[in-house]
DNA sequence: CGAACTATTTATAAGTT
DNA sequence: TAACTTATAAATAGTTC
């Protein structure tokens, strides 16, 4: 609709595009506020352009969340079950994280080292030193600092 | 457009309605299909007529779960329910006490000790001690163990 | 009846300022 | 650059089959 004809392909120009976004979307949303009103229909409308600003629209009386409970209960495909999967395995996923890094921790406090083999312990010995002597070497920075001050 | 100009009004005739729903909804789902491949943007429109039924459309590579996610980023209003948001509390906490545990492990291995005062250094230190003496105890136990086999 | 048709309106691509 | 203009493409209201 316009001077030329164009192909629907993406549009390379940055400037074109983003022109065409903007005057694209205002159409998409005028046209749903309008079948909201001419048929009654409820619908939601949500836009992220390239840039990933949003922009959304909903028929009035109606919430997003409304509408999004109105699908969950007509299309069946579950979208909070789905959701919620995620984050419970997300969840999982960094509590285990967390249990392993507590255990590290542990280890180099000197807690539960009855469980370790005589070459972990080896490890741990030297990353023990290694940490020790930084720490050294920071404190003796540090009074460097302090006295010429 | 069309034959005759039309208000913006609810089509009372409910067979005119019907007919200019399926229409236009059609309209809308092909210009959404359109902006998303132009300009490479997401959208997902859902909409239902007054008769119940719905339809929706989401750009390719994006589940209307994904958009939904980007939604609930970008807007921060509350499209999850209680429960997704327990969950979502969750992860911030557990992912605050992963970082923290992070850093305490970084600074047991000597990394980040610049950002550390004089006094922490010193706790540190002891902690260190402390965990090198546990170390070469249980080296020694199960040295001894070894040599009685 | 729903699919196809067209006269018109509307949306918009490109141009202009 | 963004807002305005205009020629043209696209959508669609009413109609036909």
């Amino acid at each position: 609709m316009g001077r030329g004809k164009i192909e629907i392909r993406r549009i390379e120009n940055t400037n074109n595009r983003q022109i065409t976004y903007s005057k694209r979307r205002n159409g998409i949303i005028k046209k749903a506020k309008e079948i909201s009103v001419l048929c009654g229909a409820h619908v939601a409308v949500v836009i992220f352009g390239s840039s990933g600003k949003m922009h959304e629209y909903c028929s009035p009386k109606a919430s997003l969340v409304d509408i999004l409970d109105q699908y969950h209960t007509q299309c069946g495909k579950r979208l909070w079950d789905a959701k919620h999967e995620n984050l419970s395995n997300e969840i999982d996923r960094i509590k285990k994280a967390n249990d392993n890094l507590q255990m590290q921790l542990g280890h180099l406090k000197g807690e539960d080292v009855t469980s370790l083999n005589y070459k972990e312990l080896m490890v741990l010995e030297d990353v023990l030193e290694n940490g020790l002597a930084c720490v050294r070497d920071q404190k003796v920075s540090l009074s460097k600092v302090s006295k010429k001050l």
